[in-house]
DNA sequence: AATTAATTCTATAAAATTAGTAGAGTTTAA
DNA sequence: TTAAACTCTACTAATTTTATAGAATTAATT
């Protein structure tokens, strides 16, 4: 399951992708439009930003804005920055690869292989998703 | 991503998978064959009673064996019994479905139908992954 | 230079979840 | 009657999640 704070990214991206091109949005309009706590929204914005996937615009007349393309900005991207790995454990993880502690022989594991087997097409599949794609629908 | 309940269930399982047809597995065979705790291994294996997965017999020389085949057991399943919905998000859930509280209108919602695309791949992904799949590997 | 309105940063707190432990109770075979 | 197993309830400790608070910084305007 998505954490509210990938749940919240998404709605705000959804947003700042629906807005012209031209158009910076602050975080207090990004928060009422989309239903999200300000502050929350601060940090997450600033996750966002860390990630560069928004650029913002300090002082008066400040805000965010989308700085990838909405073609280039997948679902898969945003879990792995909230909610980290895909997989289903750390050792069938591509960016967050960890060894089971309870693990005698990685190579000799029979549950590894099939949740490699989903981590797979889980990542297909929320590859394929993205914030222009989520627009269109 | 699966929680230890789960994943300790999944070795549990794949164990008595392993064993002969006749055989009934005591806890704290199970618990140092696979490295599980055992006091925790005594309610995931009581979980999967519950769940009609695993059946056991009580007092001296008893223990666990599965009820169910090894063919109809998924690691759907097993993530319904012990971490939930599959879907990303509750309001993309079939068996788990419940509305967002931030949530205006969610006909309207440009996540949801992203969630339920995502829901059915991985599910259609999870179904396919059976203890009986696994073992063979 | 002062004011206003915005982002940025760090710390903290409350709530929920997870992982695991403890111990008494019940059942069954020998 | 005893031993060895499952069953059940309660509890605890640690971690993670979901925020909130407030001061600092930045930039445009007056």
């Amino acid at each position: 399951m998505l954490s509210h704070k990938a749940k919240y990214a998404l709605k705000a991206l959804l947003y700042l992708a629906q807005q012209e091109e031209t158009h910076v949005s602050r975080t207090i309009e990004i928060a009422e439009a989309a239903s999200i706590p300000k502050k929350f929204l601060e940090q997450i914005l600033l996750d966002l930003k860390r990630g560069h996937f928004v650029g913002s615009k300090q002082g008066k007349f400040g805000g965010y804005y989308l700085l990838k393309s909405k073609n280039d900005i997948t679902l898969a991207d945003i879990h792995r920055l909230f909610d980290g790995a895909i997989a289903l454990l750390p050792c069938a993880s591509l960016n967050f690869y960890e060894r089971c502690s309870d693990c005698v022989d990685e190579s000799e594991c029979l549950l590894r292989h099939g949740l490699i087997t989903i981590r797979e097409e889980t990542l297909k599949a929320m590859e394929g998703i993205t914030i222009a794609s989520l627009v269109k629908k």
